[in-house]
DNA sequence: TCAGAGACTGGCCGATCGGTCAGAAAGTGG
DNA sequence: CCACTTTCTGACCGATCGGCCAGTCTCTGA
């Protein structure tokens, strides 16, 4: 045989532990220890196949961030509720993508998002919450928008739910959520 | 005068800047240094009016895991609808009034809640969670529950917004996007 | 056969982590 | 004045962190 069949790529497999361990544990709370007993090699061979942590991180999450990236363009010349209504579905389905690396990213740590291996994303995070929120900048609108990014990414994270009822219900949430105010039910009190 | 007027409370100014800290870095990328120089004392210091890292933590979540397990214990006797009406209203003013602490808890990683810190803070967030799905099963009225539930906690975080502006515009969000899924809008494609 | 390349590792580095401890400094009551 | 408590600190501890490096394998092509 050709492929060695123990471990196909080590370099792959390095990737995938990662994404599990910084999910479950936080990329800060994840030592290169422990990735490496995970993998089954040493942690020098981490950091032969990658320059460092960090670097791991960026390569991990360099993937959905691109796509965020396309999402964001694509949404661009449309108008305020097809942009809207393609971002609620595109996001979902990339979050679903990228279940791991998209909870990473909103780890609840506002410093973390200022990474360097996040450097360049804020602007597209921004760009698709105002797309949430129909690129209007009344803060009901704005906080709807950012209520849902949010709690999109941290949901899928540890759930085992079926993707395609996962994403239905997403969808369904995130779309009664940036519903206008004006149209919210029973505003007493 | 009586009281040395540097300080007036060495260590509930520890708590105060722990909070900062931990909110904004995280509590695994915050160390006692940090902390310490921040406040101006050694780290002997925190460590003489705390009795670990954990310690500190696990203080300054206290008053919020008590009010939320109040919260719970106040939503129990009351009947689907009423119980949801109340979390939204009842989590949203705990939020408000703990925002970094609320963050805290739910740092976007799963590992995190179940630490010592925060033993038997779980049911009750699981409590509030069925509230929000109106005791509901189904998969979408869990899953909108659990958005609605961590996006507002990671959203008041590190926005500047007016207290009651914000108020007003979480329960907002939260009242639609927790709305029967039956009720939905468009259900096209 | 052997030189070279790629994959990998043990051992080590300085830095920093949370935590301990003996004792200094500053008040307080007798 | 002294004994005592409270508050605080510098020095230190073992452990672990991310990262580095010399060297060891195995495979490959000339």
């Amino acid at each position: 045989m050709l492929v060695p069949m123990v471990r196909v790529n080590t370099r792959d497999e390095i990737l995938r532990v990662a994404a599990e361990q910084f999910a479950h544990t936080g990329y800060k709370g994840t030592s290169l220890q422990d990735i490496a007993a995970e993998v089954g090699c040493s942690k020098a061979t981490l950091l032969y196949h990658f320059a460092s942590k960090d670097a791991i991180l960026a390569e991990l999450t360099a993937p959905a961030a691109s796509e965020l990236a396309e999402l964001v363009a694509a949404l661009e010349p449309l108008d305020d509720d097809a942009a809207q209504a393609a971002a609620i579905e595109g996001f979902v389905d990339l979050v679903l993508r990228h279940r791991r690396e998209a909870a990473l990213v909103y780890s609840g740590i506002p410093k973390f998002i200022t990474e360097p291996a996040f450097a360049g994303l804020l602007p597209h995070t921004e760009a698709l919450c105002a797309a949430f929120a129909g690129r209007s900048a009344a803060v009901a609108a704005c906080v709807a928008a950012e209520v849902v990014l949010t709690g999109i990414v941290t949901v899928v994270i540890d759930t085992d739910r079926d993707a395609a009822e996962l994403r239905a219900a997403l969808i369904g949430v995130a779309r009664r959520a940036l519903l206008s105010p004006s149209d919210s039910p029973h505003d007493k009190d």
